[in-house]
DNA sequence: AAAATATTGTGAAAAAAATATCAATAAATC
DNA sequence: GATTTATTGATATTTTTTTCACAATATTTT
């Protein structure tokens, strides 16, 4: 079976669109509604759905209600996950009381730094010193957290993630961090993907060319 | 010519991680060196040269000042960007005071909003009024916008920003905006990142799945 | 100066991903 | 209830992307 890391982001992407499909009174889609909200093809979607096992009704499409639970199950357990983020300055701050995580399970549960200006023991998500990461997430049972120290820090920083047993990353620091072992890291770029777009915009003022919508990336 | 928006995307990758490795000392790099550092295969780094024609010195590898100047010119004009953030929340507001853009050659020159409780005209960079956003883009020849209000409010908000004459769009929140006409938009979805990562976390925990590395994805 | 070595540059091969096609069939219409 | 119509599901095709392989050639060593 052919489910690569590209996949299963598109599978995250639908389920994403679907509880939005949902929360607006939606109770079946088809798979080119589907696919306009979530940016790809309808037959992207079918085939995608095909490669797990996700059927809907010939000429009927599929339930909403269905799909949600059906590619939950796909993705993860439907259980709250803990997360937690280092690094509390621009970013990681805007990060820790982001809302939109919530909707996808996931509960940012507390920040590290090493700077003590920013220590916040007693707030309801708290901003501890570094020192005490590993024996939190030993504790708690971290596995995933997100790292948002400056670009001198990230490399080291994310080594102590890892020996403090993190096994998923989200990187927002400007360097490419490389998973190794059996750590999953995704890289956020922020500026490259801005400048990346500065450049597609120059570039169809010269000579309208149609740039194809693609991300993460 | 093959190049596509991804290759582009390396190209940018490889332009942020010389800098760096110039910042460090380096003069002269391999296409391994700079393989790691952005995180690809030596092979995809000299396709991609050759792709655009940039070269280097067979068995003498590159020199990175060149290889700058040389992506520089491919990627635009080195010219600094002015580039404006609509939604000046938690995150909007992250993005404005953001210090890693500079880099790039990329300024944020102002924030709008339509909350009034935000308006700071006389900041250094000012939030104004989002009634304000159309002659200021206008007059100041602004292309490039960041996007990052509710999901409820990002389509309505991305017709205004097109609109007003915007060409490129990153898009924070959580819902995926398609190009129309000569826009281009990038889509970064936060929660579908993350929630992306905790699902590689976990089938790890399994059955030690190799997840390549791959973001924006 | 000759020989050995490491690295580029590119065309070919392989792999991966996306798209198109169409039979099967459920729903809608007549 | 027969006919039409629209949509899925799966296979085939095409396109795109990545990797491989190796000749060409600077650099280094002997």
């Amino acid at each position: 079976m052919v489910m690569n890391r590209k996949c299963i982001l598109r599978l995250s992407r639908y389920k994403n669109a679907l509880k939005r499909l949902r929360a607006m009174g939606f109770v079946k889609v088809f798979s080119g509604n589907l696919a306009e909200a979530a940016g790809v093809t309808s037959s992207q979607v079918r085939k995608d759905f095909s490669l797990f096992g996700i059927t809907g009704n010939r000429r009927g499409g599929y339930k909403v209600d269905e799909l949600v639970s059906s590619i939950g199950n796909i993705l993860g357990k439907n259980e709250t996950q803990k997360v937690v983020i280092i690094g509390v300055g621009n970013i990681g701050n805007a990060l820790l009381h982001y809302k939109g995580f919530e909707m996808g399970g996931i509960h940012i549960v507390a920040g590290f730094d090493i700077d003590p200006a920013r220590y916040q023991r007693h707030a309801e998500i708290p901003i501890l010193p570094l020192e005490e990461f590993r024996p939190f997430v030993e504790s708690q049972g971290i596995k995933v957290a997100i790292l948002s120290v400056p670009d001198v820090a990230a490399h080291h920083v994310s080594e102590i993630m890892i020996a403090a047993g993190i096994k998923g990353i989200l990187n927002f620091a400007p360097i490419q961090l490389r998973g190794a072992g059996n750590v999953v890291i995704s890289n956020i770029n922020l500026e490259v993907e801005l400048e990346n777009l500065v450049y597609f915009v120059n570039a169809s003022k010269e000579k309208t060319l149609a740039a194809d919508d693609e991300d993460d990336a």
